[in-house]
Parts: structure tokens; sequence; C-alpha cells
DNA sequence: TTCCAGTCCCTTTTT
DNA sequence: GGGACTGGAA
């Protein structure tokens, strides 16, 4: 143990070695976190701890399973073995299987992903005769979703009379029946969302105290990672179990907080020294990872941070490269100059492919990236977006899977009970829906008995519903002697599922066929690999488990060589020798749905933190001034992020300035580069900018796109916006005029203030009763004229 | 009941 | 530009 301690700096060695106590860790990025929290628990453990006493919380599965390695092999395989270790969702997902029964579930619950849960609320909607419209199974779920994360249950809403009319005044009163139906639908189906994971854990821990003392004598050490991305309900579970020992120790970087839109709660951080008596605090700041450059322009941008903890991260590493910044016409072009670049430096420098990263903000961006990088034959990979798990063809044979597990699974059943088609329809699927719910019974128990039941079905379709049944009911017998892959290898053999999917043979189709093969390979590896441990029992319900809540981050194969193209976020944690950060745009990054306060845009800067702190030896910041989005050529302003960087860190390869009209329209007049208005932007400048798009109008007027020449000349004139507020919306006909009194689905009443902008880009200013004044895009706001 | 063509959103980010 | 959903025809 001495000689991994010595490997440690002094502020790294202060917090590893102290054993008891609440204590908080403050990294900065790339100051060596993870080694700090490795070693503190081989040291825990040297000092006498017991491995199963110490409960690790991650943020990745994949950071668990790397840290445990290094554990190990610091203090052997057989004792690392015994560590809980895991992301919160997985760690209690174990626990919930073992007092499922406490609170009235089946030890093999399912997990509902997020498309389930869409699935259902959608249907709920529909059976209760709610305009889908105003009802959006999405937003639904989001409310839900942080309903559930700040722990207000169905019983609480409606005990909450602010929250039942920020719902009425968001034009759906019906909120609260549809989050009551939702919660009793998973419940009968035995079911469970990602929240349900956290909620039905903090339930477990409060109800019943005798569990909650049983697990808070059993993790006597616990440790949390990326604490600034705990939620409410997080952090009560960790408060919880931590309550008797107080051996707490979180670790987590105020900078890098971004999930505050899945609930994070950035207070949980800044409040944890209230939270617990005499807090030990260390701070980690030498940064270990990026050149003096990149950890410099970093600390520029985060500075414009008001809501942060003091810190200052410093790096004893070299000079660096400057951070080129570089300008495209359009997003094709930035994936060429991302592509080149690749290709170049990694003849010069000797580079491999995996040295290389593309980070961008949303996962739409990643194909004109891919594009280019397929055309200069660069192998690679997409992390996150569409995963593996939530293909079509891989979720229909999942959904075979958890029906045999269980059959109450409503989801699961409504994806497969017709396919492959066979002939049970949605009138029939309706009608057992409507007689499940009359029962009280699952879907699968009223097609069991269907006879006794007053449902009205012909006697055909009763057949082939009694053939349905008896299917999976085979597949039940099966799961009790056979191994995960055999079943699986059984069951798309005997359904007709890969009949289904070889009848297409297109391309798509025999990817499809691939996916299959893939995951029953997967599925394989499972089995072996479980075998190996000795309690496993490479049970399909732990298999289905692992698929419920693993990320594409998870699946990750070290030893192959590709360029890894991923969101920022995806890129939490990770670290690339060139790091490309795409689409550095107004309304893109920072995300036009995130300048409406100032906490929404500092976590947009945060984010810009991250995706810069990815890099260890160079960093790229690119932008385009027109790109693709909904299928339509859209211009776009170079984000503020870059100016906010300071210029000395900066190597500007091409002039920033601003774009205001088409360049095809432009084509003849080159003229003197205009001043770079960007770089004068106020720092914390939260208001939208004026709005100038008035020439767009004209602009669009051709139909044929603009062929941009490869040595189309790099400047462009820039334009002053003129006319714009003279001119009348017209989109709405005129219909909409200052002084007009709306209704906002989010937002609720409110009165206009402005119309301005042109064409698609018509916007307005509305001032809301509830949520102040913001400037929405008619095209997208639904919005109903009231007064 | 099935299939196809047209329509409607959509783009924040994920366990 | 594309994926999910819908409505009408076979």
């Amino acid at each position: 143990m001495e000689k991994y301690l010595s490997q440690l700096n002094e502020a790294q060695l202060a917090p590893t070695i102290q054993k008891d106590g609440p204590m908080i860790v403050i990294a900065g990025a790339g100051s060596g976190k993870t080694r700090v929290l490795t070693y503190r628990i081989a040291y825990l453990m040297s000092q006498g701890v017991d491995a199963f006493n110490i409960l690790s919380l991650t943020f990745t599965n994949k950071a668990a399973r790397e840290m445990k390695e290094r554990i190990a092999a610091i203090v052997g395989q057989s004792e690392a073995r015994n560590l809980w270790m895991g992301t919160f969702h997985s760690i209690f997902a174990k626990i919930l299987r073992i007092e499922a029964d406490k609170l009235g579930y089946p030890t093999n619950f399912t997990i509902y992903d997020s498309q389930d849960s869409d699935k259902l609320i959608g249907s709920i909607i529909r059976e209760m005769g709610l305009d889908k419209d105003i009802y959006k199974a999405k937003s639904i779920r989001s409310r839900i979703s942080s309903y559930k994360n700040s722990l207000i249950t169905v019983r609480a809403y409606f005990q909450n009379s602010e929250l039942q009319e920020a719902d009425a005044m968001a034009r759906r009163p019906r909120m609260g029946d549809i989050y009551k139906a939702y919660v009793d639908r998973c419940f009968k189906a035995g079911a469970m969302d990602f929240d349900d994971l956290l909620l039905k854990t903090n339930e477990l821990l409060t109800r019943f105290p005798e569990v909650l003392m049983k697990y808070q004598n059993r993790f006597r050490y616990i440790l949390v990672d990326e604490y600034q991305d705990t939620n409410h309900s997080q952090y009560l579970i960790v408060r919880a179990l931590s309550d008797k020992f107080q051996n707490i120790c979180v670790v987590g970087d105020d900078a890098q907080s971004i999930y505050a839109f899945r609930g994070a709660n950035i207070n949980n951080i800044l409040n944890f020294q209230k939270d617990y008596d005499n807090v030990k605090l260390f701070r980690l700041e030498q940064n270990y990872r990026s050149t003096k450059n990149i950890v410099n322009a970093a600390n520029s941008i985060i500075d414009k941070n008001q809501t942060k903890l003091d810190k200052v991260v410093w790096t004893a590493n070299d000079e660096g490269g400057k951070i080129v910044v570089n300008r495209s016409l359009t997003d094709g072009d930035e994936g060429r100059y991302v592509a080149s670049t690749i290709w170049e430096t990694k003849m010069n420098e000797q580079l491999e492919n995996k040295d290389f990263a593309v980070l961008y903000r949303t996962n739409a961006q990643s194909r004109a990236i891919e594009d280019a990088l397929r055309k200069r034959d660069i192998p690679y990979k997409i992390y996150g977006g569409l995963s593996f798990y939530q293909r079509k063809e891989i979720k229909d044979v999942i959904s075979y899977l958890r029906l045999i597990i269980n059959p109450a699974d409503e989801e699961a059943l409504k994806r497969v009970i017709n396919f492959p088609p066979r002939g049970i329809g949605a009138t029939t699927v309706d009608r057992l829906v409507v007689a499940a719910n009359g029962y009280n019974r699952s879907i699968f128990e009223v097609m069991k008995n269907i006879d006794k039941t007053d449902v009205k079905i012909n006697s055909g379709t009763k057949g082939k519903l009694q053939d349905f049944v008896t299917l999976i009911e085979s597949y039940q017998v099966m799961n009790q002697n056979a191994d995960v892959f055999e079943l699986a290898e059984h069951v798309t053999r005997t359904s007709g599922l890969i009949k289904e999917f070889k009848k297409d043979a297109t391309p798509e189709g025999v990817t499809r066929m691939e996916n299959i093969e893939e995951l029953l390979n997967g599925m394989k590896d499972f089995v072996e690999g479980q075998r190996e441990v000795a309690d496993a029992t490479a049970s399909l319900a732990e298999f289905l488990e692992d698929v419920a809540l693993s990320s594409d981050l998870d699946s990750d194969k070290e030893d192959v060589d590709h360029v890894a193209l991923m969101t920022i976020h995806l890129a939490k944690g990770l670290e690339f020798p060139h790091v490309f950060i795409v689409g550095l745009e107004e309304d893109l990054f920072p995300s036009a749905m995130s300048m409406n306060t100032r906490s929404e845009l500092e976590e947009e800067r945060r984010l810009f933190y991250v995706a810069l702190t990815r890099a260890e030896k160079q960093a790229y910041l690119t932008y385009a001034l027109s790109r693709y989005r909904w299928g339509k050529l859209v211009d776009a302003d170079p984000s503020r992020f870059i100016s906010e960087i300071d210029e000395q860190y900066l190597d500007i390869t091409t002039p920033i300035e601003e774009r205001r009209i088409n360049p095809m329209l432009d084509a003849d007049i080159f003229g003197d580069v205009s001043p770079n208005t960007r770089q004068n932007v106020a720092s914390n400048n939260i208001r939208f900018k004026p709005a100038k798009q008035a020439n767009l109008k004209k602009g669009s007027a051709p139909k044929e796109q603009p062929k941009f020449q490869p040595n189309a000349p790099k400047k462009l004139t820039k334009v002053e916006s003129s006319s714009s507020s003279g001119q009348e919306a017209n989109l709405f006909d005129g219909k909409l005029v200052p002084g007009n009194v709306v209704n906002h689905m989010r937002f609720g009443k409110g009165e206009v203030l402005k119309i301005e902008g042109t064409g698609a880009d018509v916007k307005a200013e509305i001032k809301f009763q509830q949520v102040g004044v913001k400037k929405l895009l008619l095209r997208f706001a639904k919005l109903d004229v009231i007064g």
C-alpha cells in the first residue's frame, strides 16, 4: 500500500488517508480524483475495513468496472469482488430486487426505459380521451420524472395545490390523473422506471426502519463520485444510508455540473458542509491532464460564471499549442476540416485514431462528421445516440425475454403480441387493455382466462390469443433449465422473429439480422463470463437488468482503434490527446433552449468547460456559418463561448465575424472585413440578441442550394439589418400583435410585448405571469390567443 | 388486419 | 432530413 500512496501528491494523499467522518473533495478537471477514490478504497481495506462494508457510487458502470479492476490490482481479485460499486441505478435496483416484496413488487420486476414510459403514457392519454397535442407524452414523462426525483408522489401531488395550479395553468389540468394512472399501471405491470429505482429506494428506507438499519450497518463507508450531478432523490438516499456512521466521502467538481436538466441539484455539493457536522474539505487543484494553454483557457471560461466554489486549477505541464479556432462555411465543410486535420495530424505525429475525439452538443451533429470521416477512411465510433439496446429489432427480442420473466409487463406484451404479425390487431389489444384495467389484472392473465371474461372477441381471434399464451408459457418452462443464450436463440427462431427479419433483403434489413446475431453473441459472452464467477447465476433476470441499465459507454471495447464521436455529456470523465469541439454556434451551443435564464446559460458554460478540459494536448474549436437543421440550411453566428476565452490562448485560423446573409447572394460583393462584433459580447449577457434576420427572407428566395466553391473567398461582408422592426409577423397573418394575451402550454398565460423577425423566424416577445419575459419562435411555440 | 403514403414533429443533453 | 405516427385503401 505504501508503494501506491507514494504515487500521490500531498493534496491527493490527505483525502486518501482520511479514514473516518464526513468529507468532501473538490476536484478540478484532470486532478486525479479517480486515483484518489481508488487508492482511498484500497487504503480503507488495508486499514481493516471489510470490502462488504464499502459502498461506492459512480456515474457510469464503466467507471465502476475500471475502478474495481484497479483496486483488484492492489488488494487482490477475491477481496475487490466484494465491494459494492456501481451507479445509483444499478446498485439500488439490486437492493430493490432483494426487498421487492416489502413494496409489493415481484422480485423479477421489469425496468421500463424511457421509450416504454412514453408509450404507456401515450396509451393512457388516448384511453382518457385527452388531446395528445396538449398532453404530449414526452413532456408529461419529463414532468412525472421531475416529480419523482423530487419525491413528489401522486399523493403528495394531490396535496400540493401549487403544483396542480401550475399544471392547470399550462392547460394540463388532468396531469395528476395521468400521473396516478401511470404509477398504477407501472405497478400492475410489475415495472419500475428509472426514477422509481431511486424513489422506491427512498420509500423502502423510510417506511421500513429495520431495512434502513440493515443497509446502514452494511455500508459503513460510502463514497460518491460526481456528487455535483446527484439529484434530490439520490441525495436523500445517501443521507439516509450515511446517517449512522457518518463515514461519507463525496467527490465532485461544481464546475462540471451538467445534469440539471434531469434533476441534478448543484446545491447538493455547494451545501454539503452544512449537511454534516465537522466536514473535512479537500481540494485537488493541480491538473495532470492538459497543457497550460488548455487549463488557462478553461479557467477563463468558467470565470464568467457567478455560481461556483472557490478553486484555482493549475498545471505544471507544458505550455502546449494554442487552441485552434476554425470557421467553415457549412456543417459539411466543418466535417471535412475535422477529417482532414485528423488525417494530417495522425500522419505528422504518428498518432492513432483513438487519440482523437469529436465532441458535439447534440447527437444530430454527428452525421456531417461521420460522412467526412468515412470519405477519408478514418475509422470512428459513435457513442450514445440510438444505443444498441434501443434498436427496434433488439427491443423486440428483449421484449420476448422480458415477457418470459414478467408476463405482466404490459409494454413488452404490446410490443410483441403481434410481431411478427399473427393476426392480433390493435382493436383486440385495446379490448384486452380495457378488460385488464376493469378486472385489475394483467393483460396476460386476461388472455389466459379469456373464456371466463366478458371480452367480446371472436373465436378465431381467441384461438390466436391462446396460441400466443402457450408460446410464452413454453418459453417460461424452457427458462427453468436453459441459459440465456440458449433461450434467446430458441425464442428468435420459434417466435418467427428471424423469419420476419430475413424477409427484408434491404441493407437495413441485413443490418437488423446482424444486430440480432450480435445480441446473441453478447448473450453467449454474458453466460460464459458469469460462469467464471462462483455465485453468479447467469439468470435471464440479471441479463435484462444489465441491459436496462447499461449505457453505450459501458459496452465499449477498448482494443479497437477508432476516433470517438460523442456528445459532451457523454464525454464527462474521459480524456483524449486531441479534441475537436464542433458546432460552436449561438443557438446550438449554447443551445437556443438554454438561454432564458442565467442558470441555464451557466450550465451550458460548464458544459463547454467540460468539453475543453477533455483535451490533453490539443483542442480545436470549430463553427460553421450555416448548417442544415431540420433539413434546412440555417445561418449561424459564432458562439459567445469562443469570445469568452482569453484571446492569448487562441490561434484563430479564420477571422471571426458574423454572417448575416446568404453567401450566394453576396458572392459578388466581398468587401472589407467588418470589425468583429462578437468579441465584445458582454460575458454574462443572458438576453437574446436583437433580431437580425431581416434579410433572410430575400436570401431564401432562390430554390437551388448555393454551391460552395473550394476556393470561395473566405471573407464575407457583414450587412446591417435595418428593417426588421417595421415588418409584421406573417406566420400568424398578423393575428398576433403586441397587446394580445396568449396561453402557452408550458409557460401559461402571458402578454405579447413585441413581434420581430420575418418568415420562419418570426419571434414574439411575451411576458408570462409565471416565468417572466421570453422570446419564442412562433414556428414552434404552441400559443393560443385568448385576448 | 395490413400496408403504404403522407404528415408531423423534431434537436438539448441520459440513467 | 428522418423517424414516428396516422389515415385510408386493399
